[in-house]
DNA sequence: CGTAACTTTCAATTTTTATTGAAATATTTC
DNA sequence: GAAATATTTCAATAAAAATTGAAAGTTACG
């Protein structure tokens, strides 16, 4: 295979991910394309390999960095900006778990919380704190587990990692 | 907390997360919805409940169904179709971990595959080669985790799962 | 300063996704 | 087998999300 080729195949693949993923297909694109430059590119490069537009460029590098997955380089005697993207990829997971975590596991348990208090005496009362309580159990669990991963070093790949957990 | 505030609550926290994982909201709704109900409810029930149309109440039962989220039950006497959730949150989440994995990460291992037998002697080939090496290597591993988890039982909870892994 | 180089913002537009509702299809009962 | 009851489909519509592009805002250099 090309290349070239290759290259386009991967951040189309990697575009589709993120929109499965729920981060939109231009943010996973320009993550693809940072992710396999061995130099960090200008907003320029980055809106004419995607043929993008500026503001569609910016936001989303923008929100790549607040994810902790790229960084601003400043190269000397250059005036623009450059980025360049973790490469780790261990550290890209944990950045994506840990923000993922925050936005969306965290609030579930917050209304959980809230919500086991309530009491009642009906059937359909019971069932409630019932399922309620299941998956509250659960929601803490995976909490606690991905602390853990986050927490953990690279080595978890080769098995110590799950050790700790129970 | 008053029971039908909770239940509300517990609805529309469902929802967001739904939303959030890439499941549209109403979906998301009718499960949470019957995994709270004690019975089985018809598509009449959820409708109202949720203040949907026949429509969409329709479709997104089957996507439930489609998942092994939901069955359909038939109550002797009634001509109508009932339907009720699976309950036990760990066929719950091996449920979905394996209709996502099927979805989102068998295919891009897919393309990782097939884009890393590119060769070349540049410098963003050479780099190229090197972050697919890698995700790959992850999602590999990221795979066999999964089918360990979607394979293993109840007491994963307890501990005795991750041990399995390296 | 002033101006050129670059970045950010955001209202308007386009694109994508979800929802409705009514017609078509299917199923059960008498 | 036809009327009554349920379910499915799908074109039209509505709602949500992403993208553009041009104007406003910054910054850095002579």
């Amino acid at each position: 295979m090309e290349f070239q080729e290759a290259k386009d195949k991967f951040i189309q693949a990697w575009g589709t991910l993120g929109t499965d993923w729920g981060v939109n297909r231009t943010m996973a694109q320009i993550h693809a394309l940072l992710l396999i430059s061995p130099e960090a590119l200008c907003a320029e490069d980055i809106m004419e390999e995607l043929k993008i537009s500026r503001g569609n460029a910016n936001m989303n590098i923008r929100a790549l960095m607040s994810w902790g997955l790229v960084r601003k380089e400043l190269k000397p005697g250059e005036r623009k900006e450059f980025f360049s993207a973790e490469k780790n990829m261990m550290e890209v997971v944990k950045k994506i778990v840990s923000q993922r975590k925050k936005k969306e596991l965290e609030p579930i348990l917050a209304a959980l919380e809230e919500v086991s208090q309530t009491e009642g005496e009906s059937e359909e009362a019971k069932e409630f704190s019932k399922v309620v309580r299941d998956i509250h159990l659960f929601s803490k669990k995976a909490n606690s587990t991905l602390d853990t991963l986050i927490k953990s070093d690279a080595n978890w790949l080769i098995g110590s990692f799950f050790k700790t957990m129970k």
